[in-house]
DNA sequence: GCCACTGTTAGCAT
DNA sequence: CATGCTAACAGTGG
């Protein structure tokens, strides 16, 4: 579930526990979070600080000391957790780090088993593939790159902002609600739209992402927050999940569905296939 | 119980 | 190469 929105808010939750901490002993519950594996190990991580947390497009980075860096990946249900040792640990908890002198310790839990950890840094690769062949920050880029995206692509618009290669961190909440505001049909092959409906495209994007960030994100099935906070933005969520109800703009009933076997919402009076 | 569905992505087929 | 489907997994709801 966690988009762009809900890793950030995670990262900036997690900063002030992690930021300059001292990892203990790692405990990996579930062998198979570590990814690419061979010749890395944790161990090399214990007794390190934290120096920064980040976040790209939906990954977690963690840097530490000795340019060693942790990349993790929530996909679906994965949950980053900071609790006292004393805190019950469920069936679900894959990996455990103490920090060291705080009496707390990180816990990453995953229902679905799908999230993933990638070590990078001295012994480990200094790239991987997951992280390198991400597309640009929607934040960060600017409208003429942007409009570049498109360019020469085949693809139906809602696909192509789901791609992580093409722009990295939307998943299918924030791409209807993107479309949406900027009146956009889903189906519409990208190529197809002009540089008008570009620039409210790229503000639409924008607009959805900082308010979604503001409100801490959706709170959807598992997601919460460091802080056990759930978020709201849900309750702002103009039509994903609200098949049946009416466009909050035309008072049309809001139509379900599929692009790339993806659950769509949209609005068929307000979002006009071309 | 069974089946359909779920917010992601890699990997394979086309 | 680019694009589209499905499986990977576990839980929930009809």
């Amino acid at each position: 579930m966690p988009e762009l929105p809900e890793v950030e808010t995670i990262v900036r939750g997690l900063r002030p526990y992690l930021e300059g901490a001292e990892m203990g002993t790692f405990r990996l519950l579930f062998p198979s979070l570590l990814r690419r594996a061979p010749g890395v190990s944790l161990a090399a991580f214990e007794g390190n600080k934290i120096t920064t947390l980040r976040r790209r497009g939906k990954m977690i980075l963690v840097e530490c000391e000795g340019g060693r860096t942790l990349v993790f990946h929530l996909m679906m249900t994965g949950q980053m957790l900071i609790v006292r040792p004393e805190v019950p640990v469920d069936k679900h908890v894959r990996l455990i780090v103490p920090l060291v002198g705080r009496g707390l310790e990180l816990r990453f839990r995953d229902i679905r088993k799908f999230g993933f950890l990638c070590c990078l840094g001295p012994s480990g690769p200094l790239f991987i593939p997951e992280l390198e062949a991400l597309g640009p920050e929607p934040l960060e880029i600017d409208f003429r790159s942007f409009a570049c995206l498109f360019q020469g692509r085949r693809g139906r618009i809602k696909s192509l902002l789901l791609d992580q290669r093409t722009i990295a961190g939307i998943g299918n909440i924030y791409a209807d609600e993107v479309l949406f505001r900027a009146r956009i049909h889903p189906l519409t092959p990208a190529a197809s739209l002009a540089e008008e409906k570009l620039r409210t495209l790229w503000k639409s994007m924008r607009a959805i992402l900082r308010l979604a960030i503001s409100r801490k994100g959706s709170s959807i099935r598992d997601y919460t927050d460091a802080d056990g906070d759930p978020g709201d933005f849900q309750v702002l969520h103009k039509v994903y999940g609200r098949e049946g109800e009416k466009c909050p703009r035309c008072k049309g009933a809001v139509r379900r569905i599929k692009v790339s076997g993806r659950s769509t919402f949209y609005c068929p009076h307000c979002q006009k296939k071309l």
